[in-house]
DNA sequence: ATAAATCGTTCTTTAAAACAGAACGAATAG
DNA sequence: CTATTCGTTCTGTTTTAAAGAACGATTTAT
């Protein structure tokens, strides 16, 4: 037995309101009409949703607890109307595209280029937490969130990671740098910026160093890739990052790449829902070959 | 000319499969029927929301929006449904609270207490920060925001900021302090733990410092209360803030209260949504006098 | 190549629901 | 203590959703 969404709908005006009667005429029905279908809905859900003391209305602990769920649902179909009233116009294609805040900005734009360059459809591009990300991403206020993290999905989650690229991480530093740095011997006497300990790849190099029984040391740590590259520009340090963060000042000779760091990767993942009608601007973002995101 | 949410549903599910047969055959109802009502959307909405290819169906970009709108709806009104389905029993209270992450945990503490002797109410305490907190309050999943400080409402987000208490702003510190820190003269030598700038208090103490043209050592900034009462007892510097935040180690000696500094205060407001029929346990919260949370 | 099956639409009839109006009862107001 | 207000219940009417048959278009099978 199905909920009827109708009958929902007078409850939460109703609830609105407080009074039977004026919403009956607000809503140019008779009341006896609406109390009815109030009733029914009440049934259906086996629990008063009002309390009638004399001949008021208020309402149930579980009248309260539904008229939160309908506040969400009347809303969001009030502002689905009111987007197909505005203008009888057909509707632009929209993709959302959400990016962890930490994440290369070269990576993303090299992501949303393909659609930089169309006029019949909007970008928008949100920042901010994996959390609040994944979160948008669940309403269906996103189409895709991009992260160096894969994300595990569960059944009430339906999250789908793709890798789209990896990309080698190299020894980021100033190129007036004395004796140049090399890996995995000649490093003494430089200090690191390394990504932060949640990262996967801060993670791989200190593998990496422990296999080569190396304590580097350690100026700073950074989890924001713009952070990092300001950082890498402004001191003597050594940057541990991927080249296409930096890819301006590597070509400028503002910085070097002192060489790649073997088995270290970063990895960036496109995390969708999986449905089956995807945006077909959006599929084909997902399908390119990882290069094309990175030059 | 209202949006029929039945219709709506139909819709929903047809674009979910993909399949308007199948989908007919699993809703129990004639395809004809499922068609004509998914025609009638279109008409209300002005639009086309699948586009006929031989004899597939594909969304169109109208039909995305759509279904995304749809989606939320109807993932809402099955939680409500299952919720009520489990247990034809009666539903007891729930009080929900959102409390930002960086405020004192003795004052949530006593906004919640004459809640927590009750067995007939569920109370649920969420911290975090105030952005996804006020998310979460006009989504409904929280009945009250507690805060530092209060915020401003529009007919989009209609808050209203209600100030539960303020709490005089002291030097507090180490008690065998020497010499012992006064106000204003009398605090050479000495650093302070202090609020971050975003807060109101730090905006005060700046004001305060610069009418008497004081220019205090800064050790620390911090936001966070539970963390500035660690500081305070672990270092030697003199932390600004109300004294309510380390009640315990003021009691036990831990600490001492160096006095109040005029004019500056920590205000803690009560964030919520206007509505008609409040839980009257949260009401009774919301109404009690300011000194009773802080004691 | 052509018949059969599949799938969505449209038209008409039938069943179900939402609805209005009257009668009723209880609580509030003058 | 009588008027009025407000929500409920009952009955007949209207509107809406549903089913069935006919149709057209596309894909599959023979």
């Amino acid at each position: 037995m199905k909920l009827n969404y109708h009958h929902l709908y007078y409850f939460w005006q109703v609830a609105k309101s407080g009074h039977l009667t004026r919403t009956a005429e607000a809503l140019h029905v008779s009341q006896s009409s609406l109390s009815q279908q109030i009733r029914q809905l009440e049934e259906r859900l086996g629990q008063a949703l009002f309390i009638r003391e004399g001949r008021q209305l208020h309402l149930s602990e579980a009248g309260r607890l539904a008229f939160d769920y309908a506040e969400t649902i009347f809303t969001q179909g009030e502002e689905l109307s009111a987007l197909f009233a505005e203008g009888g116009h057909a509707h632009r294609e929209v993709v959302r595209v959400g990016a962890v805040a930490t994440l290369s900005r070269n990576f993303q734009e090299g992501f949303v280029r393909p659609l930089l360059g169309r006029d019949d459809l909007d970008l928008i591009l949100q920042s901010g937490g994996m959390d609040d990300l994944l979160r948008r991403l669940s309403a269906h206020k996103l189409d895709v969130v991009l992260s160096n993290q894969p994300v595990r999905g569960d059944s009430e989650h339906p999250w789908r990671s793709q890798r789209l690229a990896r990309q080698p991480v190299s020894l980021i530093a100033s190129p007036n740098l004395s004796p140049p740095p090399t890996f995995p011997k000649g490093l003494s006497g430089h200090a690191f910026i390394l990504p932060g300990v949640e990262n996967a790849t801060r993670h791989a190099f200190d593998q990496l160093c422990s296999h080569y029984r190396l304590t580097p040391k350690i100026a700073a740590e950074v989890d924001d890739m713009a952070m990092m590259r300001l950082l890498a520009r402004d001191t003597q340090h050594i940057a541990v990052m991927p080249p296409v963060v930096v890819r301006d000042e590597l070509h400028n000779g503002t910085l070097k790449d002192y060489g790649a760091l073997p088995g270290v990767w970063e990895e960036f993942y496109a995390i969708t829902i999986q449905r089956r009608f995807e945006s077909p601007s959006l599929k084909a973002l997902l399908t390119r070959s990882g290069e094309s995101l990175l030059d």
